[in-house]
DNA sequence: AACTCGTCCAACCGCTGGATA
DNA sequence: TTATCCAGCGGTTGGACGAGT
């Protein structure tokens, strides 16, 4: 589709570092007539600025909400753990880190994470070409290579304002409950089946004491107050899982069975831009804090899974 | 002091896809 | 149905800056 540019290179419009006189008018405006409309924003704020320019500025840098400083060591751990788990998906990334931004994260990420990570990689090599005996297997791989396959959803927008209903955030955490045992003995193609299995029966479980809506639908109801409920298929997600699974036999699951919408609402967010709630709060900040702080543990564990570790958590929980 | 080089990160660019006329 | 608008995404660029020589 032709579409003119946003911005003509001919206009007589400012590029580069923006100016603290830029910043203040961008903000006086917006302060009292609100974004959005980025195109003719530069023209009714009397900046010379693409109206791209404009958008990426307040929400990069001038935004209320944009927290300045430097990447914690938590939050760091968490883009570690969210980018094995969605890949480049920086803007879904940032939703679970709050007054972060995309691009800081993506920079971030360019910046220190990747080096690290290649660095983590060559060392693992290293480490495991010269153990030869296979009776002293490595113990110390790198606490960062988590080789779960990247959940890709496609980041839409989506145009009925949905809202994650309060009761289910309360209801958290999701038991992201697995059989260890069948984990631990099955093939990587029934061990996805079982994680989604799994995750799908516990948390149908969990929503059907909450709610006595059809099976059919998700708990998620619109901003009215008759609360609409919304089918899956109102939400656009493809490309949305690059599990691998030799007999394909996860697709089919995902699709064709009972537990589908469940794992749709379970693995993937229908947000692109919102804080999501693929994984509750609890479930992170567990894997932030249980799997890093305790660096014996997950040393030996560094062939798990994300979610295979963290049904390990859980389960011990349960045996307690 | 002057220069080079590497790093960081704000900003840019091209593209996508939903919304709309 | 089509063309265009618009917001958003992710990759890339380039300027500022500090460290090293």
């Amino acid at each position: 589709m032709g579409r003119s540019p946003c911005c003509s290179k001919d206009e007589d419009l400012k590029r580069g570092a923006w100016t603290a006189e830029e910043d203040k008018i961008l903000i006086d405006y917006i302060r009292v007539h609100g974004h959005g409309r980025w195109r003719n924003l530069p023209q009714k704020a009397g900046l010379k600025r693409c109206g791209k320019s404009c958008r990426l500025r307040w929400l990069n840098y001038l935004g209320p909400d944009i927290k300045r400083g430097n990447i914690s060591s938590d939050e760091e751990e968490l883009i570690i753990r969210l980018h094995n788990l969605l890949g480049n998906r920086w803007s879904l990334i940032a939703g679970r880190l709050p007054g972060r931004t995309d691009n800081e994260i993506k920079n971030y990420w360019n910046t220190n994470l990747s080096k690290r990570m290649k660095d983590n990689k060559d060392h693992n090599k290293e480490t495991t070409t010269s153990s030869s005996n296979p009776k002293h297997p490595q113990t110390e791989p790198t606490p960062f290579k988590i080789d779960l396959p990247v959940i890709r959803t496609k980041a839409t927008k989506c145009s009925k304002p949905l809202l994650i209903n309060n009761n289910a955030q309360q209801s958290t955490p999701i038991p992201l409950l697995l059989d260890a045992s069948a984990a631990a003995a099955g093939s990587e193609a029934n061990n996805n089946k079982n994680i989604v299995s799994s995750i799908a029966s516990n948390h149908k479980e969990l929503l059907s004491k909450n709610y006595n809506s059809n099976d059919e639908f998700l708990p998620f109801f619109s901003e009215d107050d008759d609360k609409e409920i919304l089918s899956m298929t109102d939400l656009l997600i493809d490309d949305y899982c690059n599990l691998t699974d030799a007999d394909g036999g996860l697709n089919d699951l995902l699709i064709n069975s009972d537990v589908s919408d469940l794992c749709y609402e379970v693995l993937l967010s229908p947000y692109s831009d919102q804080p999501t709630t693929i994984f509750s709060d609890d479930i992170l900040n567990q894997w932030t804090h249980s799997y890093f702080d305790d660096a014996d543990d997950h040393i030996n564990h560094d062939d798990d899974s994300i979610v295979d570790r963290h049904c390990h958590q859980s389960n011990d929980k349960e045996i307690e």
